[in-house]
RNA sequence: GUCCCCAUCGUCUAGCGGUUAGGACAUCGCCCUUUCAAGGCGGCGACACGGGUUCGAGUCCCGUUGGGGGCACCA
């Protein structure tokens, strides 16, 4: 299903992708998708300065990971190319000189400094307009062209209409949104060095690319009626707006760099799950129904829509997301767990199993227990490190050791279950079995359950902190169970 | 200075004139339990303030306060 409407994501490389710009980005997928409409990325670089290849190719990384393809744009091309500014600039110009010859734009030949005194000047006299006075609107159009052929530095600004009234702009979230054109100035659409400013190559490309709905940051509502000048002079349809809240840090300030980590490869680094990052910055600032907080891409992909976004900032809470990474993780099943988590976690902590060397039971038994306990993906390799261990290596926690083992007693717990233990065959090794042996300890001893336990478990993974016992064992095996009892044993009493 | 946006639990939100103001995270308690998790159950907890409109306002209007954003030859 294909329909006409066609948005777009349109960052600039002047920087990793943000938070905010990730949430913008999969609000226009999530939109594209919903509506079987075009995703267009397109590379908002007519900043050179500070727009580096380097940021471009760090974007489109995070994109991918984010899993937010893109219909039209780097890499897969399109019918509306190029999709990056800088090779767009004859398009610039064609449009500018367009708006010039049809007597919607002109040429301005004030320089800084004489702008920077206006400025100053109408803030003196409380002027409640502070913008461009307008010294060059009417320059008669033969003396202006003789100013620019005599080579004097100019810029293009567009005429706003004297009469336009009212900019109404109705914007998806925020409702009808009215602006006065009158507090327009007539703003820079071309540079003196020849290169367009963004309002102005924003609008050329949008228009030119048929893009149906604009959603973007909040911070652009404003600049949004300058921008409706701009789609009138050039006689293109205005699009749709749709104007989403910031993200804030805790302290209700824009997200920044001091609230933490701010760009998606920084998330992705520390472990976090596509689905589960993208879920959790999709539900900020929108809602499926105000019930549901697990939404799968399938399914956002489906059911979003510009109705149900919030106008409220949002801000980005840690907690959550980790809450909503753990809650992807422990919807795994067994052997996904195993190959996109454990696996791939103990190869990183240099941990020398692999699928091979156990049964396909034994790593979903490790997977059970394992997966659980596992907030994120370097939790498994904590987790499990008791089973990957041996009677020789297994670490010991002083705490542990000090607190379970170490005490009056505990030898005698050790004792009996090594004997316990000792009559499990090898072909009955297993967690149902090992309880079943360990279980008759406490009445044997008169000791509480809990220290039985809490002895053996030190004895086994060197913690008093560990997944079940039985399974556990199963997964370390007869052999090295008992040669754990047998080390531990010297450091009981 | 001026223009614009925003305002429900600590946080994300549901609510679109009549609700015991619902859910999720966090937090606290209980249950389960050999530890830790997971899970189950429950508690605490909000309509910023002031005026209207209305039989009735979290919901509509105005104002105040508080946040945020724009007003560049940045994007």
């Amino acid at each position: 299903m294909t329909s006409n409407v066609r948005v777009r994501f349109a960052p600039s490389p002047t920087g990793k992708l943000h938070i905010g710009g990730a949430r913008t980005a999969i609000y226009n997928w999530a939109f594209a998708r919903a509506n079987g409409g075009t995703f267009i990325l397109r590379i908002d670089d007519t900043d050179p300065t500070r727009s580096t290849a380097e940021n471009t190719q760090v974007i489109l990384r995070a994109m991918r990971w984010l899993g937010l393809d893109w219909d039209e744009g780097p890499e897969v091309g399109g019918d509306f190319g190029p999709y990056a500014q800088t090779e767009r600039l004859d398009l610039y110009r064609e449009a500018a000189e367009r708006l010039l010859a049809e007597g919607k734009a002109y040429p301005c030949f004030c320089t800084p400094e004489q702008l920077d005194a206006d400025r100053k000047a109408a803030q003196e006299r409380k002027d409640p307009f502070q913008g461009y006075q307008r010294r060059c609107r009417n320059i008669p159009a033969d003396e202006a062209r003789a100013r620019m052929e005599a080579g004097e530095p100019y810029t293009l600004r567009i005429k706003v209409p004297e009469d336009r009234g009212d900019v109404v702009i109705d914007d998806a979230v925020h409702g009808k949104v009215v602006f006065d054109a009158k507090e327009l100035d007539d703003f820079v659409i071309f540079r003196s060095d020849g290169t367009p400013t963004y309002n102005f190559a924003t609008v050329v490309d949008d228009a030119l690319m048929g893009i149906t709905h604009v959603i973007r940051g909040d911070d652009h509502l404003s600049n949004t009626p300058r921008q409706v000048m701009v789609y009138e002079a050039l006689g293109a349809p205005v699009p749709t707006f749709a104007h989403i809240s910031m993200i804030l840090g805790a302290d209700g300030k824009k997200l920044s760099k001091r609230h933490g980590a701010t760009s998606v490869e920084e998330y992705r680094d520390a472990g976090y799950l596509s689905d589960a990052f993208v879920n959790y910055l999709a539900l900020l600032g929108w809602s499926l129904d105000g019930e549901t907080t697990v939404i799968p891409r399938d399914v956002l992909a489906r059911e979003f829509s510009l109705e149900r976004i919030s106008k409220n900032p949002a801000t980005f809470d840690p907690k959550k997301l980790d809450w909503m990474n753990a809650e992807y993780i422990n919807a795994m099943d067994d052997s996904t767990f195993v190959d996109t988590i454990l696996l791939p976690q103990l190869e990183q902590a240099g941990c020398p199993a692999v699928r091979a060397s156990h049964t396909d039971a034994w790593w979903n038994l490790l997977a059970s227990i394992v997966r659980p306990r596992t907030k994120m993906p370097a939790d498994a390799v904590s987790v499990s490190a008791p089973v990957f261990a041996t009677a020789k290596t297994l670490a010991y926690d002083e705490k542990s050791v000090n607190k379970g083992l170490a005490k009056e007693g505990m030898g005698t717990v050790l004792d009996a279950a090594r004997v316990a233990l000792g009559t499990l065959p090898a072909d009955e090794w297993n967690a149902a079995a090992i309880d079943a042996a360990l279980e008759p300890l406490q009445d044997a001893l008169a000791m509480k359950k809990r220290l039985v336990f809490q002895a053996i478990r030190v004895a086994e993974c060197g913690n008093m902190v560990s997944p079940p016992l039985g399974e556990t064992m199963q997964l370390i095996g007869r052999d090295d169970c008992l040669a754990r009892i047998d080390r531990a044993r010297e450091m009981a009493l």
